[in-house]
Parts: structure tokens; C-alpha cells; sequence
DNA sequence: CTGCTATATACCTTGATATACATATGCATC
DNA sequence: GATGCATATGTATATCAAGGTATATAGCAG
């Protein structure tokens, strides 16, 4: 488990960060939102942890953990390069492939399937 | 292989997107760069492009790939509300937290390790 | 001090899934 | 026939998640 990516392909851990968006939240209350036993929960919360996405405050026996929204930033630069890409393009890719169904002579087809 | 998160979770296909954001390239092109054996990246091309993160062009024998930027926009969309929360808050937390260091009693305790 | 609560952690087992690599074949185009 | 690519097959490997169970620990309540 390296990359932030690794990180958010696992659905329990993304259902984890979205409750966090709220508040911050016990792991009993995470436990029982999202129906899963406690040790499950301990050992996602274990991993977002060492990953950064999240940090915990304790309170008497219970630990409140919260987001760290630094970490998805990463994500965020990573997803920049096409950001920028899709953004500036595609409005014209799209008048583009039109203009290429309309006049191309078939010497290259677009779209399999 | 469901989600958009599963697909980028793969080291070899970030490395493609991010080879195609320059512009499209023919499969011979991503093998040779990435130095990976044929069948591996036509299995991954077929993966992204399934998943419709990538399209191509044929072109002779050669087909050549390139982004579809829309499809990481569902990553964007999951995204926004974490964006949301940390451009926002990020430097308030900030501050809160500094405050909660000089003049908490010490009933809670701010970071593990 | 005792016992309960909330959580972490340690194991273990099972099952799923994916990746890599090699090799072979099919197919269309040149 | 050679090139470029897709796809199939087979195998090995890795990784991981889930689930269960058990234990450790800290704080709280009585």
C-alpha cells in the first residue's frame, strides 16, 4: 500500500473520508453507519492514518477522527495535467470529431465497437 | 475492475495517461516508453479503454490512442467536496489547531506519534 | 479496586483479484 | 511476407479484504 491511489480504490475507505466530510466522527459511530464490524473499521482507519488522510483526537476512551484535506491534494495535483487538458480541449475536440464525421473519407475510422 | 479508482489505482496505466496527455501515441510508442512487454499494455489499454478513459484512432496497422479527458472528471466529482472542505477550512484548522496546542488543559491530545 | 466501554491490534483463514511474463494465434494492412 | 496490434492461454505471484476471535489498554463509573 504506497500511492494515495492505492488508498481510495478500496470503497469502505472512500465511505469512510465521505463521512468524514460532515464532521469528525468515533469509530463507534463509523462502525455503525456503515455496517461493518469494529476490527475492519480500526484497520481502515489504521491505514488512512498512516496515509495522512486523517488524524484523531482523542476523547476519554473514544477517538474523534477528522480529514486531513491536505492529503487528497495530492490526488488533486495529479488530476491537474488533464484538468487543464480537458477543460481547454474539449469543447473543441468535440467540434473537431464532428467536423471528422462529416468529411473524413473513411481512411481512418473513429471509435471501436 | 468497477470504479474509476480501481483503474488509476495501477501504476503502469497512470503512466500511460499521463504519457498520452502530451498528445496520442501508437501502442508501439507506450510499449517502447513504458518498456513493457505488448500483450501487458494492450491488456491495460483495454482496461482504460473499457473504462472509457482512453479512445483511438486507427491508422493503418497502427492505432493510436488518446485521452477522453471526461471520464476523469468522475474523479474530479468525488473530489469536490474534499476540495470544498480543505479550501475552505484549511487555514481555519490551522489556526484552531495552533490555539488548541497553546491552551488546551490536555484533556484531548492532538496527534498520534 | 472492579468492571465496563471504546478502540487498537494481533492472528488466522479464506477467497478474490490482479499483474507479470511468456508464448501463440488471428487479423488487417502494407 | 512483414508489421502492428488484439487476444487467448497458462502459470506464478502478490496483495488484499473480510471475517472471526482473542487480547491489550486506557478511561470512566461506581
Amino acid at each position: 500500500m504506497v500511492s494515495a491511489f492505492d488508498i481510495i480504490a478500496e470503497p469502505n475507505r472512500r465511505a469512510i473520508l465521505s463521512l468524514l466530510v460532515s464532521s469528525e466522527q468515533s469509530v463507534g459511530e463509523i462502525e455503525s453507519r456503515l455496517r461493518l464490524p469494529q476490527p475492519t473499521v480500526s484497520k481502515h482507519l489504521r491505514v488512512l492514518r498512516e496515509a495522512g488522510f486523517v488524524e484523531f483526537t482523542v476523547d476519554a476512551q473514544r477517538r474523534l477522527y477528522r480529514l486531513r484535506p491536505e492529503s487528497l491534494q495530492e490526488l488533486d495535483a495529479w488530476l491537474a495535467p488533464f484538468r487543464r487538458f480537458w477543460s481547454a480541449h474539449v469543447d473543441a475536440l468535440e467540434r473537431h470529431l464532428d467536423r471528422m464525421d462529416r468529411s473524413t473519407p473513411a481512411k481512418k475510422t473513429r471509435r471501436r465497437k
